[in-house]
RNA sequence: GCGCCCGUAGCUCAAUUGGAUAGAGCGGCUGGCUUCGAACCAGCAGGCUGGGUGUUCGAUUCACCCCGGGCGCGCCA
């Protein structure tokens, strides 16, 4: 049984009973919340304030007294009645409910059953979503910086297969246009080097060392092969480079547990003449014009604020220009919904993609942007700065090597995708309390710990039906149950705002409340009845911690 | 100058999208291991939520104006 949607229900009948009590012309949705305080009980409703506030009525607390005595009539008598045990007022208006502990028993027999899909929702019936992340330029390895998107974008994916979605996890590969000719540009000048031929290295050039890894690969194969630079060692340098970096690129992923399901490459996209059939559409809606030589799209028509070129005057197109088509294509390949997860350097970005996309006639709530903020990066109390070209740059190989796939991942899923994230490489690395995963990682380990002692004992066999689960009824045990409870809603947030970050803040409330009870209470006891209905609780509490973090893409050692 | 993000405890961040007495972790101070893992627990101190005005039953949240920080504003990508 849904609590809180039957509540709802119960709750609407009785506002229209108050509507014609103080004649009030107008009803407002139902809202259920949880309570700040477990002195408010487990759930509460605004409904008499909000009942005032749109009827202009200052009777807030007649209003809600009315409510909360019809309340109580329409359940009384139900067999929604064994669940309600209180319904109180409290100032300035809040209508209250506490729950009969049957609520929660029911919770766990529920989670024991079905395991985390007991919060599962079906909101998208199959549709599919495609979430565009990471996208780094192929002209270097992959730093922390985008490290931080690939780990979110990757829960965020999660967390809408979760709730039904269809979902594609796609890279869109850069890879062509100016960044690359620098790129070939670079490693031509690191090959001249050893080819003793004079070239001078470009001056925003590529200096990393895996520049000069490249040019030796080509030397080796191809001794003194490429006398000049022309177009054709343009193509083949570019080219050559990107492979190279791009399986670097797609090795980090792997190993930080972030697979993509799809690679889109520019260079091959621009090849299937979608790009020409795109501008063509945009033309005959007569969005494009000439100006000095070039073309200009006339996206201020839709929000922006200034008209964008698509064509240069060489003849070339700009960074958009592939990318509006790219993005049609999405659709055409039957998207219900556009995901795209940036840095914020590309926050100017928004109001002219979106431009096209309504252009295009697409509706704005099927292209969703989210602007991931950097992750600064400490190395202790000194902060890093990072620039690919001047070769200043901590990887994200060096982290994965350093703290490990999980711990860094933990680390990139705390804060809110919009604040700003302090990431301290040498505290991700200690194994002092000061690091968070560990208290996390240790309620786990605690419960895996107890629940193989209770096998060795022999003393874990009861199956949850037959445990009488109302033997937990000491604080710490309803605490730890409200907080079970809390999971679906926890979910649902995280789903609707897409920050994963929430599913962390409450897998550390669970850890404590764990804790709290763990040391107050002994699971395994001579109670034979009490030690069932407590196992069954800490392997809810497993389930859940788990299969969270699984959610998150992060795995949870059993020992530590 | 314009646009976006941000400003909350000494530090790093929350606050159920307008709710109740603004909460956590770290750091500081007090206590707690003979018993399932003390990488833990219980408690204390710490706040004019950058400042101001407004909207209303109610503002950290919304609107407007200042102050301060980050990023972006190209026929670069």
């Amino acid at each position: 049984m849904d609590i809180t949607k039957e509540l709802s229900h119960i709750i609407q009948g009785c506002v229209k009973q108050a509507q014609e009590e103080f004649s009030f012309t107008v009803a407002p949705d139902i809202v259920l919340e949880r309570p700040p305080k477990t002195d408010f009980g487990d759930l509460s409703t605004n409904a008499a304030m909000q009942l005032c506030k749109i009827n202009q009525s200052p009777k807030l607390k007649e209003t809600a007294d009315f409510l909360c005595r019809r309340l109580k009539d329409s359940i009384a008598g139900t067999q929604f009645s064994g669940y309600i045990k209180e319904i109180f007022v409290m100032p300035p208006a809040f209508i209250n409910f506490r729950f009969a502990n049957k609520v929660f028993y029911d919770l766990v027999l529920n989670i024991e059953k079905e395991k985390v899909s007991f919060a599962k929702r079906n909101f998208a019936q199959g549709k599919k979503v495609i979430v565009e992340f990471v996208s780094a330029n192929p002209t270097g390895p992959l730093t922390v910086a985008h490290a931080r998107q690939a780990v979110v974008g990757d829960a965020i994916s999660n967390i809408l297969e979760f709730f039904g979605w269809k979902v594609v996890r796609e890279y869109y590969l850069n890879d062509e246009g100016n960044q690359i000719n620098v790129l070939a540009a670079s490693i031509y000048a690191r090959y001249a080097e050893l080819a003793g031929v004079t070239f001078e290295f470009p001056q925003d050039g590529y200096k990393g060392d895996y520049v000069k890894d490249i040019a030796k690969e080509i030397f080796n194969e191809h001794k003194n092969k490429f006398k000049v630079f022309s177009e054709k060692e343009k193509e083949f340098f570019g080219q050559y480079g990107v492979s190279v970096i791009l399986k670097d690129i797609e090795k980090d992923l792997k190993d930080i547990g972030v697979a993509f399901d799809n690679y889109t490459s520019q260079h091959k996209f621009a090849r299937t003449g979608k790009i020409e059939k795109s501008l063509k559409t945009l033309k005959d809606k007569g969005l494009i014009y000439e100006k000095e030589g070039a073309a200009w799209f006339k996206s201020t028509e839709f929000g922006d604020d200034k008209d964008r070129v698509l064509i240069k005057s060489d003849g070339t197109y700009t960074y958009i220009t592939p990318d509006i088509a790219y993005h049609r294509d999405k659709y055409e390949r039957g998207f219900d919904w556009l995901i795209d997860i940036w840095g914020p350097d590309h926050h100017g970005y928004i109001p002219r993609m979106r431009a096209a996309q309504r252009a295009l006639g697409k509706k704005d709530d099927s292209l969703s942007v989210i602007i991931i903020q950097l992750a600064t990066i400490y190395r202790g109390s000194k902060p890093v700065r990072m620039s690919t070209r001047n070769a200043e740059y901590i990887t994200l190989r060096e982290v994965i090597d350093e703290v490990g796939p999980d711990v860094s991942k933990f680390f990139f899923l705390t804060r809110k995708n919009s604040s700003h994230l302090d990431f301290d490489i040498e505290l991700a690395k200690t194994e002092s309390p000061e690091n968070p995963v560990y208290y996390i990682q240790y309620a786990h380990a605690r419960i895996c710990g107890i629940l193989k002692r209770s096998s060795e004992l022999n003393k874990s066999c009861a199956a949850a039906e037959k445990v009488n689960l109302e033997l937990l009824n000491k604080n710490e045990e309803i605490n730890l149950l409200k907080v079970l409870g809390d999971y679906p809603r926890v979910l649902q947030a995280a789903y609707e705002t897409l920050e994963p970050y929430r599913i962390l803040e409450y897998l550390l409330e669970l850890s404590k409340v764990f804790h709290s009870f763990y040391t107050v209470h002994k699971v395994i006891t001579d109670d034979a009845e009490l030690t069932g209905a407590r196992i069954v609780l800490i392997n809810a509490v497993k389930t859940i911690l788990s299969d969270a973090l699984n959610l998150l893409g992060i795995s949870i050692p059993e020992k530590m």
